[in-house]
DNA sequence: TCTGGGGTCCTTATGCCA
DNA sequence: TCTGTGGCATAAGGACCC
């Protein structure tokens, strides 16, 4: 679901001379939405938003009839229903998904090995080496999108350019149900048409900042000196976007992505002043992350707690582990003790998060239980069961915070 | 209008230690 | 013994992405 701005601007011919344009990247259209179409072909042809149904929730995805009139992915949902009455909203079926992006990706993989899943509904590929076997840039590109249509049931957008960061704008500039060729010669000219907002990495909050400064399209940015940008950004920040305004862009389309983080996090329906159900939800939480990272075979070396308090002030509170684990009983220890750590906001915890850090493969020496867990690894599958089966909430309270002896991982006194 | 849940990366502040 | 300094690790916040 890119979230790239498009213009119309972008929407012309870029040239046909694919030969130095080998880097594709495959978006999937309102990819939430489409799926849900593919599986009800009965909601086909009226607007339907895909998102949170509680009070609290946001669109996640929106088919085009319903972008017509305004309804964008982020909106809440309050919002969408009153721009669009008449549309059908279901809430989000992650697993189902993920289960269609699986072959989406299948489908990839079959074209060349050197492809990179970006996110659940898109992917960047390399086809230098599939050209002698399956044709140019642009001939792999409409294969592309015809088999994903016929073995997978879905649109999907195909931006080719030099590298990826062109070609991940010339892919939001093919929507819907498109192909965009950005050749080598028409790489500056179409990029320094573009709002400064359609580079990756560009959002709200650097638009402004450069806007302030005069800067609105990628040609102004390119064209500002860089001791300016990096005054405006920060000095990696800078030369990032300026690197990228001048259509520069090294990185590799890389396979492989080690997972840095795992984390848990819950928007309340309503917000929570009880310390006690916030405990709970630490405990959950942790043991979530830890079987997420069992699964994955992993292991953490910290762990942290988000708060959003009801005016949507957000804290982030951190911790080192006394040693690396994937027991979901360490984790929540060392979260609890954060969590007691910190005052009930006046206004009630709006989201509580736990994340499991400094993630590592778990055979790269794994670390013995923490001492103050003796329990074997059996028992904690057992209770992780429980939690994923029937909540936190089957587990008694006293269990919570049996010891928050020894250690200490309060924070350190740094508000900024 | 009132803001999800999953992440990554960068900057800044601070404490520790040589 | 006291003070200044620089490097490193850790923690917190924020911008950004889908």
């Amino acid at each position: 679901m890119s979230h790239a701005p498009r213009d119309s601007r972008g929407v012309k011919d870029w040239g046909d001379d694919d030969s130095h344009t080998p880097i594709l990247h495959v978006d999937m259209d309102s990819f939430f939405a489409e799926v849900e179409l593919q599986e009800n072909p009965q909601l086909r042809g009226r607007p339907l938003i895909v998102g949170g149904k509680g009070n609290r929730g946001v669109v996640t995805s929106a088919t085009y009839e319903a972008r017509a009139l305004g309804v964008r992915a982020g909106m809440p949902m309050g919002r969408a229903r009153s721009l669009c009455p008449h549309a059908y909203v279901v809430a989000s079926r992650y697993s189902l998904y993920s289960q269609y992006s699986h072959r989406v990706m299948e489908v990839l993989s079959s074209i060349t090995p050197v492809y990179e899943q970006v996110s659940i509904d898109e992917a960047f590929l390399d086809v230098s080496g599939a050209r002698r076997r399956l044709g140019s840039p642009r001939v792999i590109g409409e294969l592309i999108r015809q088999r994903v249509r016929t073995e997978v049931g879905l649109p999907a957008s195909v931006g080719i350019a030099v590298n990826k960061s062109v070609a991940k704008i010339a892919s939001a500039n093919a929507k819907p149900d498109g192909l965009l060729l950005i050749s080598h010669e028409a790489t500056l000219p179409f990029l320094h048409g573009l709002p400064v907002g359609a580079l990756w990495g560009v959002g709200a909050r650097t638009v402004e900042i450069l806007e302030r400064e005069g800067v609105t399209t990628i040609g102004d940015l390119a064209a500002l000196p860089i001791d300016r940008v990096v005054k405006l950004l920060g000095t990696a920040h800078a030369h990032h976007v300026h690197n990228l305004a001048w259509g520069i862009d090294p990185r590799p389309v890389a396979a492989v992505h080690p997972e840095k983080s795992v984390g848990v996090e819950r928007t309340f329906e309503h917000n929570i002043y009880s310390r006690e159900e916030l405990e709970r939800f630490v405990l959950a939480a942790s043991h979530k992350c830890a079987a997420r990272l069992r699964r994955a075979g992993l292991v953490a070396s910290g762990v942290a707690l988000k708060i959003r308090d009801g005016n949507f002030v957000t804290v982030t509170r951190s911790a080192t582990l006394p040693d690396v684990t994937d027991v979901g009983r360490s984790l929540a220890l060392a979260a609890q003790r954060l969590l007691k750590a910190q005052p009930i906001p006046l206004a009630g915890v709006r989201l509580l998060g736990v994340r499991a850090e400094g993630l590592r493969r778990a055979d790269e020496g794994f670390a013995v239980p923490l001492e103050e867990d003796p329990r074997p690894r059996a028992t904690e599958r057992a209770m992780d069961q429980v939690v994923e089966r029937f909540g936190a909430y089957a587990l008694r309270p006293a269990r919570l915070l049996e010891s928050t002896k020894n250690g200490d991982s309060s924070p350190r006194a740094t508000e900024h």
